[in-house]
Order: structure tokens, then C-alpha cells, then sequence
DNA sequence: TATTGTTATACTCTATAACTATA
DNA sequence: TATAGTTATAGAGTATAACAATA
């Protein structure tokens, strides 16, 4: 029926097979890059959340907003505060929350790692002319938002910031830069 | 900083975090679709590279030409087996070998379920215009193919078919498919 | 000595259930 | 009663190591 080089490319029409192995390229790429500054590409999202946000976000808002299940952001906090990048306090205003705050420490390190972050993006989309690398992302932009129904409305929604302490006082005094370019998150 | 709708689609700016999500969601979409005729995602792969070479291959061969681990494919082939879609005979050239061929059901199963894969993914890329559509599997095909270096030249090779014994007389009589269009694979 | 199929094992990521402390 | 955080557990999916049969 077919030859061996057509066999070869067989799998390649696939929308799937070919989706699935972007995302492992990509991971795999992302945590290379990643691994000089000791945080995993999802840490990284996480981070990005924390700092761009003004209001202060309990645990269970920042899972929700990067589309992670609240008792694996669990483990994620455990291990950036036991790495000095975020900090834990109870609310004030409501007990039951964890109010995660972002370190000096923490703020550097998210500055540098998004750095790295958008050059390895950069780096996986340069086999394509940039008309080409804007289609691609521009496609997953609009398949991302056409598709909610699939992830169960997961990521997003994010609750209108009605405990938004402001940045607290003193308490997280640093210069955490607001991430500009496409990269990998959660 | 920024306010909640920004918060909201700060992640949707990062590339990881689109093809990952597009990864989930057409997984999710597939194995739906594919449910019916009680295969996954990744066995389809398997029936379509088997039915689509002239050449009798080993599970080895299958396992790579495929970009999955041998010892993976011991279990995937069980499946199959089990359910009648495939069958496994010793090579007679190589008695190490296990032939693995499709099964009258097993093209019947695959002639459907291709064809439920193709709808699938036609449902997913349905919020693109054409040229759109056309314009993100292009891309993905070239960074496939670009990066094949991140993925340890996994997938395709496939050696030349040398124990090739043509489609086996009588054992394997079923109408199996070509399989046309891009879809879910491993 | 190398290769194929196989098994057992382990590791990652993630989700579910249940407990606690607050509300 | 409902919610936030936590813990323990289990399920995919996949990879590694080792073994038997064969080359």
C-alpha cells in the first residue's frame, strides 16, 4: 500500500500526535531552559499569577487561575516557600485562607526565569517566519477560549478581588516585574 | 498592577501553557470520540501504522515507528489482542520477533474509528476559518520536524523493510483503510 | 555480545476522598 | 452547612533495569 517514507509521515497527519509532541518538545525545552533558576515551568505560572496580581490571593484562587487541582498547588507552595521565593500567612480577614505573597528572592528569581522563558520560546518557534509563529499562537488563542467546555471551564474565572489587600505594606517589598512575552505556565 | 481580566489572560499570552492545554482538551475530545468503538487514542495509532505498511513489523519497529517504548507496547498489544483487533505470531525468520497483524474486526475497527477521529478533529478546529486551520498543522508539522532533537529522534525512522513477508497470505484477510486525515495518535 | 519480548519497578502528574479549622 | 488548607491515596502514563530466548 504505502512505501516506508510515507509510513514515516503517516503519523504526522495526525492533529493529535502532532499537538502531543509539541507539548512534550516544548516542556521538555521550557525545563532546560528553567533549570538554572530551580523552577519548574508550572512554579513559574504560578509565580507570574502571584506577581501580576495586586489583590493578594488566597491558595485556592491562584489554583483555579492557573487551572491546577488546589491540592497540587498545595505541594507547589510547599516547595517555592521552602525555597524563600513566596510566603504564607494566614488572612486576617478570613482565617481559613492562606494569603501568598511574593519574596525579594522571588521576585528576582521570576524576573529571570521569564527572561529564560520567553527565549526559549523564542528559540522553539524559530524554525518559522514570524507571519507563521503568530498564526500558530493566534490559533491556540482562539482554540483555547472556544474549547473552556473541554477543560470543564477549569482555568480562569478568578473571583473578583473583594479580599485585595493591596500589596501589603511592608511586608513584600520588591520590584516583581509584570511578564510580557508567550511562554509555558501551568 | 494589572486588573482581573488581565490577570485572567495572563497565561494566555504563554505559548507552554496554550499547547498544553490544546494537548489536554483534543486528548479529552478523542478519547470521547473514540469511546464508542472501545479504543484509545494512542492504540488508533497503533491499528493505522500497522494496516497502513505492506511490511510485517515487529512490536520493536511498531513501538518506535510510533515514538513509544518497547516495554509500553508489550501492554498496548495485550490490549489489542485481548479484544480480538490484533493478532501476535513468532517470526519465522526471526524467532525473536513477535508479527503483529490486524484482525478482520481490527480493520473493521479501525475503518470506524478512524473515521470518528477525523470528525473529532474537524469538531476542534470548527472555531478556525479554513485558512487557519491549515495555517496551525502547517506550523505544527514544521516544528515537528524541526525538533525532532527534543524529542532523542524518538518517532519515525522505521528501518527498511527487510523482513517484509507482504500482507501474509491468508492470515490477515480484512479490507483495512488508509487512514486520510490528521487526528489524536500517541 | 546484541537484540526482542517480557516483567517488575519506579517516577511524574494529577485527581479523589476525607480530615481540620474556620466561617 | 459550606469553604480553605491539608493529607493520604490512587490512577494514568511512561521510563528504567533486569531476565529469558534467540541471533
Amino acid at each position: 500500500m504505502t512505501d516506508d517514507a510515507e509510513l514515516s509521515d503517516l503519523l504526522t497527519l495526525r492533529l493529535g500526535y502532532l499537538v502531543k509532541h509539541a507539548y512534550l518538545g516544548l516542556a521538555a525545552l521550557m525545563a532546560q531552559a528553567l533549570e538554572p533558576y530551580g523552577v519548574h515551568p508550572r512554579e513559574l505560572g504560578v509565580l507570574s499569577v502571584i506577581a501580576a496580581d495586586g489583590a493578594e490571593r488566597s491558595q485556592n484562587e491562584l489554583a483555579s487561575a492557573v487551572g491546577m487541582d488546589r491540592t497540587t498547588m498545595v505541594a507547589v507552595i510547599d516547595e517555592l516557600e521552602s525555597r524563600g521565593l513566596v510566603e504564607r500567612r494566614r488572612s486576617a480577614r478570613d482565617r481559613r485562607r492562606n494569603v501568598v505573597t511574593l519574596t525579594d528572592v522571588g521576585g528576582t528569581c521570576l524576573r529571570d526565569a521569564e527572561r529564560a522563558r520567553a527565549e526559549a520560546e523564542s528559540a522553539y518557534l524559530a524554525p518559522l517566519d514570524p507571519d507563521a509563529a503568530r498564526a500558530l499562537t493566534e490559533a491556540l488563542r482562539v482554540l483555547y477560549h472556544a474549547h473552556a467546555d473541554l477543560r470543564g471551564g477549569h482555568p480562569h474565572p478568578l473571583p473578583d478581588a473583594k479580599e485585595a489587600l493591596r500589596p501589603a505594606p511592608g511586608a513584600t517589598a520588591n520590584g516583581s516585574p509584570a511578564p510580557a512575552g508567550p511562554s509555558a505556565g501551568s
